[in-house]
DNA sequence: GGGCCAACGTAATAATAATATACAATAATA
DNA sequence: TATTATTGTATATTATTATTACGTTGGCCC
C-alpha cells in the first residue's frame, strides 16, 4: 500500500467512486473519462484525476479510465479483495439487522458470531444464527480468528466491549453505539452515529 | 435560528457537544470550562467556543458554560425542542429496526407509519405496528402531517421513492439506501452509508 | 472597592482541502 | 503518420477549517 500521507477526504471518496463505478460496470459502461465522472458525480475532474493519482496511473492518456480496471483497483485500496471475520457484540435489533445483512458476506464481510451479555437473548435466531454468551467471546475470537467486531451494545457498555475486544487482539471496530470509542494506536475504528445524522437532519429542517 | 452561513463542520459537531453535554448532565458536573471540554472531547479550546458563539455567547467570563443551559441551548438549534412525525419507507431488515428504535421517539422524532411495496411485507409486525402499500402513501402523508421520511428501500427503489416523497411534500429525508438521491433545493437529505464507512474501516485495516 | 484571575469572545494567522488552469506526454484512431 | 482525446502532474487560486493569540469581562478575595 503506497505509504504517503493519504488525506481522509480522498480516503472518504473511495467508496463513493466504488459505488458509481459499480453502477457504471451494471449499466454496461466499459470506459469513463475524468470528466465523464465530474459530471455524473459532481466533483471537479481534475480532482478525481488527482485522488486517483495518489494510488497509482490507472488511466490511459487520449482513452480515459477502463471501468472494470479501476473497480478492481479501488477495490484493492480499500481491502475488499480480503476476507474478514466479523462478530457483533450486541444481539438488539441493530445487531440483528446487520447479522442479516447479506450484502456485506457478498464484499468479503463474513458474520461467523453474534454476542450478547443477556441471558434472555442467548438460542437460536431466525436464520440459524446463535446468540453466544459474552464469557465465550475470548475463545471465539482466538479459535475462528476474528479481524473485526461490530458493536451494537447500549451506550453503556461500548467503550468496556471496545477495550474488552482490543485486549483480545481485534484490529478494526465498527462502532454502533452512540458515543465515540476509544482505543490504542493501531486499532481501527469507524462509528455510525445514527442519532448525530438525525439531528443534523433536524438542524437542516429548521433552518 | 441565525442566518449568515454556518460552516458544515461546525453544525455536524453539534451533535457531539449534545452528547458529551449529555453524558455530563448525567454524571451531575453543573459547570464546564471550554478547555475541559477540549481535554475531554479531544478538540481545540478555542474552536469549542468559536462553535458556540456561532449562535450566540452561551458562556460566562471567568465562568465557564452551565451544563443544563448550554444542553438546552444547543437541543433548540438542532430543532430537537420540535417534535417530528415520520414515515418509514421499506419494511425490510432495517426499516424494522429502527422501527423499534425507542430512543429516536424520545428525542420527537415519532414513527407513525411504515410503507412497503411488497405484499408480501403487508400486515402486523411484532409491537403492533402494521405495514402499509405503497399505494397508500399519498394520503397518509397528507392526512396525518408527515415531515419526515426514513428511505429504507434497496438502491434500485431510493430515486424513485425519494421523488415520490419530495412530489408529496416531505421536507426531511434520512436515507439508508447505497446511492446518493438527489433532491430539489429546498429539502434537506442525510445519507446513512453503512457501507461507504465498512470500506473505509476496511482501508485503514490494510494500511 | 480595587486588584487579580479565570475563562470567554473574537481577531489574526496558519493549515488543509477544493477548484481552476495549464500543458507535456502518450495512447487510440483515422 | 498526423490528429485527437485525455491522462498525469504542476502550479496557482480560492475556500474552508483549525490554531494561536490576546483583549475583555465578570466574579472573587483581601
Amino acid at each position: 500500500m503506497i505509504d504517503e500521507k493519504i488525506s481522509p477526504a480522498v480516503i472518504r471518496r473511495l467508496p463513493r467512486y466504488y459505488r458509481y463505478l459499480s453502477e457504471m460496470e451494471e449499466a454496461g459502461i466499459d470506459k469513463l473519462s475524468s470528466s465523464q465522472m465530474s459530471m455524473d458525480m459532481g466533483l471537479n475532474a481534475s480532482q478525481i484525476r488527482r485522488d486517483l493519482n495518489c494510488f497509482g496511473g490507472f488511466g490511459q492518456q487520449g482513452y480515459g479510465y477502463s471501468v472494470t480496471k479501476l473497480k478492481k483497483e479501488i477495490a484493492r485500496i480499500l481491502g475488499l479483495n480480503k476476507r474478514y471475520k466479523v462478530v457483533i457484540i450486541g444481539a438488539g435489533r441493530i445487531g440483528q439487522a446487520l447479522l442479516g445483512y447479506r450484502s456485506f458476506m457478498l464484499e468479503g464481510f463474513e458474520i461467523v458470531g453474534i454476542f450478547d451479555s443477556d441471558p434472555a437473548k442467548m438460542g437460536l435466531l431466525p436464520e440459524g444464527h446463535e446468540v453466544f454468551g459474552l464469557e465465550s467471546l475470548d475463545s471465539f475470537i482466538a479459535e475462528n480468528g476474528i479481524d473485526i467486531a461490530i458493536i451494537c451494545t447500549p451506550k453503556e457498555a461500548a467503550q468496556k466491549s471496545a477495550d474488552h475486544l482490543v485486549s483480545c487482539g481485534i484490529k478494526g471496530i465498527w462502532n454502533f453505539a452512540p458515543v465515540d470509542v476509544a482505543v490504542r494506536r493501531g486499532v481501527a475504528v469507524e462509528n455510525i452515529h445514527l442519532s448525530d445524522s438525525l439531528y443534523v437532519l433536524s438542524y437542516k429542517l429548521c433552518k
